[in-house]
DNA sequence: TGGCTGATGCGA
DNA sequence: CGCATCAGCCAA
């Protein structure tokens, strides 16, 4: 195993941070069954100046405190109700910059992936959105601010540079609020890559 | 292509 | 308090 240490997490640049971790593998150990994927679509979002950001404006609740903590936590959130979404805080405290993964290609425990998402064949589908990748591995509100350098839920380096050519960059999903600051090409995709989501 | 779903965080 | 809002998904 080879986790992405501290520093991965604290640098300034979360558009950076968003591209490199393009590649990266996510794992979780929830009720002792590991299981895991390659991310392959992540979306970038910043505390400080970008209104599609939970914590823009200095915005501080009991939602996104966790936002404002040093990098290397999670920042999970129930959205429409129904999906648990799956955000990693970087940058150093009181910043509350933040990456959504938004799709991985599946590794470990494709079993089990497979029984909490319901089905009966592995196909694209399984985790390709915010919401079903974090129902395929298990992962749910209760893991707001969990330490990303534990054993529960952490990212692992597995040796595979994703090239800069390699990248789609785009607007980012479900924006539209923000204004201006919604044009920002801040989510990114793997090249032809099949477990990308679906949206434009 | 709509309808479902419920926490969140506004404004009153 | 109420109620509009929302970084999606699934069945048709």
């Amino acid at each position: 195993m080879n986790k992405l240490p501290i520093s991965f997490y604290t640098r300034e640049n979360v558009v950076i941070i968003a591209q490199e971790l393009l590649g990266k593998k996510l794992v979780t150990t929830i009720n002792g069954i590991k299981t895991s994927g390659i991310i392959v679509e992540t979306e970038a979002y910043r505390g400080r100046g970008d209104r599609a950001c939970h914590s823009n404006m200095g915005r501080r609740t009991k939602r996104t405190e966790i936002m404002y903590h040093e990098g290397g936590r999670a920042y999970v959130y129930l959205c429409y109700g129904v999906h648990h979404l799956f955000n990693i805080i970087t940058n150093k405290k009181e910043n509350a910059d933040a990456v959504l993964i938004r799709a991985i290609e599946p590794k470990d425990g494709i079993e089990e992936m497979l029984a909490r998402r319901k089905m009966d064949k592995l196909k694209y589908s399984i985790t390709n959105g915010p919401g079903s990748m974090s129902k395929a591995l298990g992962i749910t509100t209760k893991h707001y601010g969990h330490s990303l350098l534990e054993n529960k839920i952490w990212l692992e380096e597995v040796g595979v540079d994703i090239y800069k050519k390699d990248i789609i960059e785009s607007t980012r999903v479900g924006v539209s609020y923000a204004g201006e600051d919604a044009k920002l090409p801040w989510r990114f995709r793997i090249n032809e890559n099949k477990w990308v989501s679906p949206a434009k």
